[in-house]
RNA sequence: GGAUCCGUAGCUCAGUCGGUCAGAGCAGGGGACUCAUAAUCCCUUGGUCGGUGGUUCAAGUCCACCCGGAUCCA
């Protein structure tokens, strides 16, 4: 086969909010793809980048009281850490805030300018004065227009599933500030796409799948409309040329940062960026998820076709996460961010599992947790694993430790193995890995089976060099798994790469025999998953996101409750109206700490109250009567931290002085919550 | 509301052009073995293929409607 010159690419995660198990459904299969195709011996190229403009990052920033580059340095290192946890090949994992991306977003810009593809006009759009901004739909919070749900986003009701623009919400209020906005006219820039309509028309059902490529096409029906690329000032990203307050939304400098990427990389070795997309033989892939397929299917392409440059071979449109047969949930736990599974479970197991479920389609993919722990414990250390444990360990204890030839069944079953090498490869080919898997664990049933009936724990009794034979077979035949198995397991293949004394496999190397040699002491390959592990990690997803619901509610509850409380008669209503407004003079007043319980005990005679002593990083403790005596017992708050108001005057009390006080909120059904840190802090830090 | 996708054994899923397709793995039950990470091997119980109609000599497979779930509507 001819040499392959393949460019490929997984959408780059926002750099504002970290990576859970439905990003890694994206990164994982890229990488498996891509460690695939190297394996072929194609020269492959696999870039990301971390997606770091936008308003999202420029007020969760000014936020934290840092500039926006601090933040996306921050994640950017942790972004990098859990890839590489997650054995996570990439050529270049890069940041769209860099020269190459602002360089290419400005001329992809003036050569769609140059085209006649940017037109301006002028747009309605919210805008808050307190915060000095106009408001991205999601920075709009409102009563449903439809069903009546308070507190909705701006563009799109989760409880009723309607669908509008901001300025329909009832009673709209800043998510930032909580202040009224205002309708505001400004003059936006977009990219027309009707002039590209033929154009991907054709494209269309040539670069995606049939359905996706169907889907889109529904809205050729109706002129197509253009697709805002600006953002006023203030906002972090690149500014448009021509403009002082004007930049670009962040979806126009997405994508060229899989180009910037690539060039970027490409300099590291000598090479232009032209070297690469622009080469007729180069292939260009990206992995998306179906969520972002518009970008990627319609913009994308008619920019990059207006500008000059190719445009994708194939865009590779995958589905979401479903974690137990429903959606990721953060009160059931199963919000389970890549940080979290890593600090429960080995990487290489999610990869198996992950591999065993993957076929190539946009279907969701439901990543079951007990059939998780079963399928890794059965196939992969049980089935696979055990061959080299249980083949290694006899050959180094019985027989030196040398291979000899194989015996005659285990040289028959390795050759009717390989011929299914051609349709293991297509599988990958086309991405339909959980069908590699069923192919290598059949492998693994065959070995097994041969072993058994060989019976070399017997056969070791009366003759070594026919033990030596059986077990080079099984060595042989576990080696062709590894092989296999290393585009999804580069770790693991690497250990057997160091077990049988040899160079990295490629796929040429299934073909050979290895006899005759000296193997290394067999070192674990993987391990079994306690099921335990899992529940610890549910565990802590849960506690991480318990603030955010009611003991024992799940999401579904609230949302039926909230659409009650929409349609509960007036007088009752929850939550009670918003306070009189205050200057944030008045607030600053207010001096709110983080404390450490150290104590608590329930007062005699009161059956409200608990006194709390509380370490508020001061010489000496505070105490404070709380009335939360009906929500927490006492014994479950010592250790836990809470928020206080620390300058509150002192209030003589029956029971004794009361120094302070801690904040709690009260649910639609008076359940109290004390409110606490996300994580702990030292007591004593300072709520601004 | 409109559209798309999905619904096959307890669980996760294969089922190509309608004709040995009612299947696999796991889990469950029984047995064997003890080299191996309580791993492995043999045997075995499970299903009205979401429901109802229709087309056909023949339907998980095609059509219509219904129910349930998911997603999208720029």
């Amino acid at each position: 086969m001819d040499k392959r010159k393949i460019i490929i690419t997984s959408a780059l995660p926002y750099a504002n909010g970290a990576l859970h198990l439905g990003h890694l459904v994206e990164y994982l299969q890229t990488d498996f793809w891509a460690r695939y195709q190297r394996m072929m011996g194609h020269e492959v190229v696999y870039v990301c980048a971390d997606d770091t403009h936008g308003t999202p990052i420029m007020i969760r920033a000014r936020k934290e009281g840092i500039t926006p580059e601090a933040l996306i340095a921050r994640s950017y290192e942790a972004r990098v850490r859990e890839f590489g946890a997650f054995e996570m090949g990439f050529d270049r994992y890069g940041s769209t805030n860099c020269e190459e991306n602002r360089i290419l977003s400005e001329s992809i810009y003036l050569k769609l300018k140059e085209r006649g593809l940017i037109s301006s006009r002028s747009v309605d759009q919210l805008y808050c004065e307190r915060c000095g901004m106009f408001l991205p739909d999601r920075f709009v919070k409102g009563t449903c227009p439809k069903c009546g749900a308070p507190d909705r986003d701006g563009d799109n009701c989760s409880v009723c599933g309607a669908t509008y623009n901001p300025a329909d919400l009832r009673e709209p209020r800043c998510a930032i500030c909580g202040g009224t906005p205002v309708m505001r006219q400004s003059e936006q820039l977009f990219v027309e796409l009707e002039p590209c309509r033929e154009f991907l028309k054709g494209w269309l059902p040539q670069h995606t799948d049939k359905g996706t490529a169907e889907k889109l096409l529904e809205w050729f029906n109706e002129p197509l409309r253009g697709w805002n690329i600006s953002r006023d000032a203030p906002y972090f990203g690149f500014r448009i040329p021509g403009y002082d307050d004007k930049y670009f939304y962040v979806w126009l400098d997405a994508p060229v940062g899989y180009m910037a990427t690539l060039w970027a990389w490409a300099k590291t070795r000598g090479q232009t960026l032209e070297d690469w997309w622009q080469d007729p033989k180069a292939e260009i892939y990206h992995f998306i998820g179906k969520d972002i397929v518009r970008f990627h299917c319609l913009f994308w392409p008619s920019e990059l076709q207006a500008a000059g440059w190719r445009t994708p071979t194939q865009v590779f449109v995958h589905g979401f996460l479903m974690v137990n047969g429903a959606k990721m949930s953060k009160s059931e736990g199963t919000f389970i961010s890549a940080a979290t599974y890593l600090r429960h479970l080995p990487a290489q197991a999610l990869r198996f599992y992950y591999a065993c479920k993957l076929n190539g389609t946009v279907d969701d993919m439901n990543l079951d947790l007990r059939d998780f722990v079963g399928r890794v414990n059965s196939d992969l250390v049980g089935k696979i694993t055990n061959l080299a444990s249980r083949g290694a360990q006899m050959l180094n204890k019985n027989c030196g430790g040398r291979l000899g030839e194989m015996d005659a069944d285990s040289r028959a079953l390795l050759a009717e193995c390989r011929t299914q090498l051609p349709e293991l490869q297509e599988a990958y080919e086309r991405r339909d890995f959980c069908r590699a898997m069923v192919i290598v664990r059949d492998w693994a049933d065959k070995a097994n089976q041969l072993f058994d009936a060989k019976m070399p724990w017997k056969l070791v009794k009366e003759d070594v060099e026919a033990t030596r034979a059986v077990l080079t077979g099984t060595l042989n035949l576990f080696r062709l798994m590894a092989i296999a198995l290393k585009p999804i397991l580069p770790a693991y293949a690497a250990k057997v790469e160091a077990l049988f004394g040899e160079a990295p496999y490629a796929f040429a190397d299934a073909a050979k025999d290895v006899e005759g040699c000296a193997i290394a002491a067999y070192e674990r390959l993987a391990d079994r998953i306690d099921p335990k592990a899992v529940e610890a990690m549910v565990a802590e997803t849960k506690a991480q996101n318990a603030p955010a619901l009611p003991k024992g509610l799940t999401e579904k509850d609230v949302k039926a409750g909230i659409r009650q409380l929409a349609h509960a008669p007036a007088g009752k209503t929850f939550p009670p109206p918003p306070a009189e407004t205050i200057a944030i003079d008045d607030f600053a007043k207010v001096d709110l700490r983080v404390a450490q319980v150290v104590a608590a005990e329930a007062v005699e005679g009161s059956d409200k109250l608990l006194r709390l002593t509380l370490d508020v990083g001061e010489a000496r403790p505070r105490t404070v009567f709380a009335g939360i005596r009906k929500a927490y017992a006492p014994e479950e708050l010592p250790g836990r931290q809470v928020i206080m108001v620390a300058n509150l005057a002192p209030r003589k009390m029956r029971f004794g002085l009361s120094e302070g006080m801690v904040l709690a909120a009260e649910d639609a059904d008076g359940t109290l919550r004390l409110i606490q840190p996300f994580a702990p802090m030292t007591p004593g830090a300072r709520l601004r």
